[in-house]
DNA sequence: CTACTTTCGCGACTGAGTTGCATTAACAAT
DNA sequence: ATTGTTAATGCAACTCAGTCGCGAAAGTAG
């Protein structure tokens, strides 16, 4: 159980991820809302946000955490095999909806998936 | 141009990935050799090997930066396709020999791929 | 052996992420 | 609306991976 209360912080919080439609490093969110509320409050959120699958994460290839909210995402549904892209110019991160097959591995029980491709972004590869 | 002395410390960092076919990660390393060298010597000696594709990078779940040695590995065929597995029991990480196919993405210039899969591997989940 | 240059060790530092605790603010019940 | 409960926040101190600068040590070529 993540969110039980709705604070303005939470609020400000889920409005970035609701304006524009990609992935958000927690330095990033961390600068965006430094003069509205502390960074461990930030961290606590996008945890508590992340348990209720209202949002979802993964690496970056700067090894720095990435937050999301896709269309996807649900409590229940947790299980995100979608694909990631960072853009190596703008370094803007995406979430692609496209489809990659894993095969099964021998002897192995797969839980997750996190697949990161990196490369130029429309804007910057045109 | 990484390696270009060949000394004690270089030879006891190739000797651990020679022995066993599998990935560590840089803690795993230091805590290894941290009799014989110093942090930073090892930090440096990754940077260096990995420079001359004699030994290859990528993220852990953990967020850790892991290295491996394998077959592939070599400074002119340096796109390291192949994905990772980490178990979540044992912690272990593989190199997995399995071809995955990345469909093109639209209007995207695709550089690299790092694919993570977590789960449970041949021993543990036995 | 000597001279030159790379590599190493050490200590101090950086920056992401965490923790403990006192204070504040949601929210439910009265 | 006031009160009581407890989740959520702010702050400061902390942890830990990874980096940096510099003087000392060890490779290597001649």
């Amino acid at each position: 159980m993540g969110i039980i209360r709705k604070t303005k912080s939470v609020t400000t919080v889920l409005q970035i991820f609701e304006e524009k439609q990609e992935a958000k490093s927690v330095v990033n969110l961390i600068e965006i809302v430094k003069d509205k509320m502390n960074k461990t409050t930030v961290y606590r959120i996008l945890d508590r946000l992340e348990q209720d699958g209202i949002i979802h994460s993964f690496n970056g290839k700067d090894g720095l955490k990435w937050y999301a909210k896709c269309k996807g995402c649900s409590a229940s549904h947790h299980s995100d095999k979608h694909p990631h892209f960072q853009c190596t110019e703008c370094n803007k991160v995406e979430c692609l909806s496209v489809e990659i097959k894993i095969p099964s591995i021998k002897n192995h029980i797969v839980d997750s998936t996190d697949i990161l491709l990196t490369g130029q972004c429309e804007v910057c590869s045109a």
